[in-house]
DNA sequence: ATTATTGTGTATATTCATTATATACACTTT
DNA sequence: AAAGTGTATATAATGAATATACACAATAAT
């Protein structure tokens, strides 16, 4: 499991496990049925608490992606795939809400902005 | 003094007030010299504790844009306009790196993006 | 078959950092 | 003296992350 966490990034540990078992799901990296590594196993690759791997599950449990069964593990579950763009457009949509915020306060036209996302995804994608 | 803050965006309290009265320095709404309202008077406004807006003060002071004598007030200084406008876009750069860090992993793509931005920043804007 | 062991998920109590606070203090002006 | 400034100390409330012990299931050893 290809789980990487940034410390420097100001996102909680959980989140970041959350939204790359969502994209995984969502590109077919992982199917239905799947199972997830144990919690324990990705809490020592990682070199996190057991405690955060499961309130990374514990989430991914309650919003449907995944269900989790004492003994036997955690397992991919049968997903609507519209409905999980849905809420990666959501957050997306809330990033780019702040963002938006702070351009207006800050006199920054949407050209600007336009111009900044731009470069900042192509680096991200390619680079 | 026209400072808005809002409980339901997740952003703290201070730093909304410096975020605000940063861009009232950058539009001319505030000039070198001028009088901020005290901590206790816009605590008093804003219904929070003076606590709060000192520590929205001493960031700005920190960061040169403001300064506070006691017995006296806190007053606006001398600021190089170009400098603050680079802090706003910095602040501005961090949000949509998230965002573009979420498009990348959910498989959204860059003009599906530009197209979100559009549509908030001009509903910002106008409505 | 029974049992011990190992591997699952789960629950409790705790530590640490951040945000926000109440209250009392020190200084300046009037 | 009084009322207005900024300042400092001690405290509460929340959220992220943790160590440790608990409960259940599958498997290997006997």
């Amino acid at each position: 499991m290809d789980i990487i966490i940034s410390n420097a990034s100001g996102v909680p540990i959980y989140e970041q496990i959350e939204e790359q078992i969502k994209s995984m799901i969502l590109s077919g990296d992982l199917a239905a049925g799947d199972a997830l590594p144990s919690m324990r196993l990705l809490a020592k690759e990682l070199r996190i608490s057991v405690i955060t791997t499961k309130r990374a599950y514990e989430d991914l449990e309650r919003d449907g992606f995944i269900e989790s069964v004492v003994g036997k593990g955690s397992f991919v579950k049968g997903i609507n795939s519209d409905l999980m763009k849905e809420s990666m457009l959501f957050a997306i949509e809330e990033c780019l809400e702040k963002a938006a915020d702070k351009a207006i306060l800050g006199k920054v036209s949407l050209s600007e902005m336009q111009e900044m996302l731009s470069i900042i995804y192509e680096e991200k994608k390619n680079g």
